[in-house]
DNA sequence: TCTATCGAACGAACACTGTTCTACGGAGTC
DNA sequence: GACTCCGTAGAACAGTGTTCGTTCGATAGA
């Protein structure tokens, strides 16, 4: 005998709910996935929130808005760099390259997330454990710390710019387009400047698109710590 | 004694025409002021369309769509780059720096448009006489050319990825936001992190937001051109 | 136990976006 | 004059981030 009330018609009812709450990690990572597939440009709050069986609106209870969501994505992201175990100074050039590969590499996997990245300063503990970690390795080996600060900032950007470009490499190949004839295309306009306008330019132009990516940022990473070797006080 | 006919009610009629007919040329003016006031956030069609006291529909005459905007008006932005009368090979690090210099400053002038930049390579007739002039100057200094090719791709990112950052600050000023006061918040937070874990940058908050944006770029810049003398074959 | 409050979740709606489609007008050509 | 082409214009489409108002469930307090 059952003295349940029927329900009254105009209540919503909510759904059986299988699902977990949402969290804020939960919306994140949801983030994380739709950016991996879709890149920065179809990261959208309706699709993090399908992602996660929801509507839009749900995630502004665990995010002030998209900005934070992509700050957010980005930390998390950046947890994912392993880094040595610990500093070597004695080979402090090659260990930050290392860090400056294993960065690149993280953020390589996550389409263009970078570009969040170049925007300014971010503090999450993730960044700061990788700025804690070369800043100590260029201080070992007798940078000055003024010196090591700015170099934070302008390793940082390489690796940033250099990772949101491949990105979008990546995302060339990925819908469909011969890379390798695109670089063709650039080495034969090169080759068909006016000579009179750009001599250097139509002349070197297999060197300018010589050498893969990944050649190109390691050449422009031991470029900028040769720069840095020059401060080194002894 | 007239003998025109009234209008067909139906028929739009078009206003007495003072304005001049569309050009892509006035497309992508009209789009630089738009972006110089508005960001590129804030470059919509529609917004573009409206300065030109048009419709939407009607750019798409002149331009293909907005990606190809952009690239048009990063193009004409990099005409303001002003170069140096001849290049001076005894002093080729002091002139890539000038020419670095002015780029900045051109880019800074208009907002974040280096995200568009940042996009992958560009061929308009602006951006290869800087890139020639550039090249030129490493050349005569005595850089490999395989070298040179690279250094374009590095010094182009750090102007690039500096110009935006640097955008991003100048809108937040432009946003009544007190930078100064951000800035010491920035180092207030470093300066409250746990010791166990960052004692570093703890002990090196004031050091981390000490120098303005042009010391920092300017900083960048020399470093990779100390970098870029050891390949120098003499 | 009951009531009030709060926070999470939800759908509808808003203002806006890039682009396409269709129609029209004007200019040029035959 | 008829036809064609091109630029312009407005409407519409599918989509975006976010806000608003509502409901529900959990919790705290009386």
């Amino acid at each position: 005998m059952t003295s349940e009330m029927p329900p009254i018609p105009w209540h919503k009812a909510r759904r059986a709910d299988t699902r977990q709450p949402l969290t804020p990690e939960a919306v994140v990572e949801a983030g994380i996935r739709v950016l991996d597939r879709d890149g920065l440009e179809g990261l959208t709050m309706r699709r993090v929130a399908q992602e996660l069986g929801t509507g839009p609106a749900s995630l502004y209870a665990h995010v002030s808005g998209k900005d934070e969501l992509m700050e957010l994505m980005l930390e998390r992201i950046s947890g994912e760099i392993r880094l040595p175990d610990r500093p070597e100074p004695e080979r402090w050039k090659e260990q930050i390259k290392e860090v400056c590969r294993e960065a690149q590499r993280v953020y390589t996997a996550h389409r263009d997330i970078t570009v969040v990245s170049l925007g300014g300063i971010q503090l999450g503990p993730n960044k700061l454990k990788v700025a804690e970690f070369v800043v100590g390795l260029l201080l070992s080996a007798g940078i000055p710390r003024q010196v090591a600060a700015f170099a934070l900032d302008g390793l940082g950007q390489l690796i940033d710019s250099d990772a949101y470009e491949a990105s979008l490499y990546t995302a060339k190949i990925a819908a469909g387009v011969d890379v390798d004839a695109y670089f063709d295309g650039v080495r034969d306009y090169l080759a068909r400047l006016p000579e009179e306008r750009f001599p250097l330019l139509k002349d070197m132009a297999e060197t300018m698109v010589h050498g893969g990516g990944d050649e190109r940022f390691e050449f422009k990473i031991e470029v900028f710590l040769r720069g840095l070797e020059s401060y080194i006080e002894r």
